[in-house]
DNA sequence: ACCTCCTACTAAGGTAACCTGAATATAATG
DNA sequence: CATTATATTCAGGTTACCTTAGTAGGAGGT
């Protein structure tokens, strides 16, 4: 069930969110089609010195199989690689390869690019603003 | 591709949608268990006088063929009813029941309580400046 | 060492929410 | 009328998850 009539603001904070994120999302398809909205979990929850399929699962909150595959996709495609854990025999460390830090930067620099954007369409005291807002949203519900 | 480290306004926008629009998906599980969320978007962009299945699809921004389902479901589930149209022998207006009249009004007031809370969080003056801004980013993006 | 318990990962199969392509019925148009 | 367009439906595919059930390798107690 969700909104109504006027701009609802569950509605507006919905658009807002597609509209921004397609900008981003736009500029990971450009740099390498084959990378998809699902994959941003992996990169958004990576971390550089390498990390576990679990860890990585657990912080995008998603089964650790889910995350497999994506994995799976983005070894294959260059990406990431996965190295044995040195004290866990067990376990794999997942670490980037070059390409992967490659593709990471690109993906920063879009997000900033986004902010940039923010800040000039609403001034940064109106960007820090939003982000306060956005904050105390968080925080209450 | 998304976010990185800090809390990026992409990524608070996300998460701030998410918190808030659970609240209204909790009402909507609680009306009637087996009503998903994809089904709000029938409720959202329905029609009261009737609405052709082709039009919702559109207004929802997904194929007839994938609307055509979710009104499936809530037919056999008794929100909705498919009527043929009186002006067009090809197509039905899609209408709803008695029930789904009032699954509606239950949505209309989830929102509407969402927003008041909203307003008490954030002030009046706070709400109405974060629908101004989220405005601006929806009509600049 | 040995046995039990745990943990990291993999394999197999399922589901929800979409999609594309093609069929069918009816309309609208030259 | 014959042609082309429109409204819906039918069949089957894809993506992004999930659940259930292994398997291989550690860790601790005896």
């Amino acid at each position: 069930m969700a909104p109504t009539h006027p701009p609802h603001v569950v509605a507006q904070l919905y658009e807002a969110y597609l509209r921004v994120s397609n900008v981003v999302l736009e500029v990971g398809k450009t740099f390498d089609a084959r990378i998809r909205p699902a994959h941003s979990a992996v990169f958004f929850h990576m971390e550089h010195d390498g990390i576990r399929l679990g860890r990585l699962a657990e912080k995008a909150q998603m089964t650790p199989q889910a995350m497999g595959e994506l994995v799976d996709d983005l070894e294959e495609l260059g990406y990431l690689r996965r190295v044995p854990d040195p004290g866990d025999r067990r376990a794999k460390l997942i670490v980037f390869t070059d390409q992967g830090d490659k593709a990471l930067l690109t993906g920063y620099a879009a997000i900033d690019e986004v902010e940039r954007r923010l800040a000039t369409l609403l001034g940064e005291q109106g960007l820090t603003d939003l982000r306060a807002t956005l904050s105390r949203i968080i925080a209450d519900f």
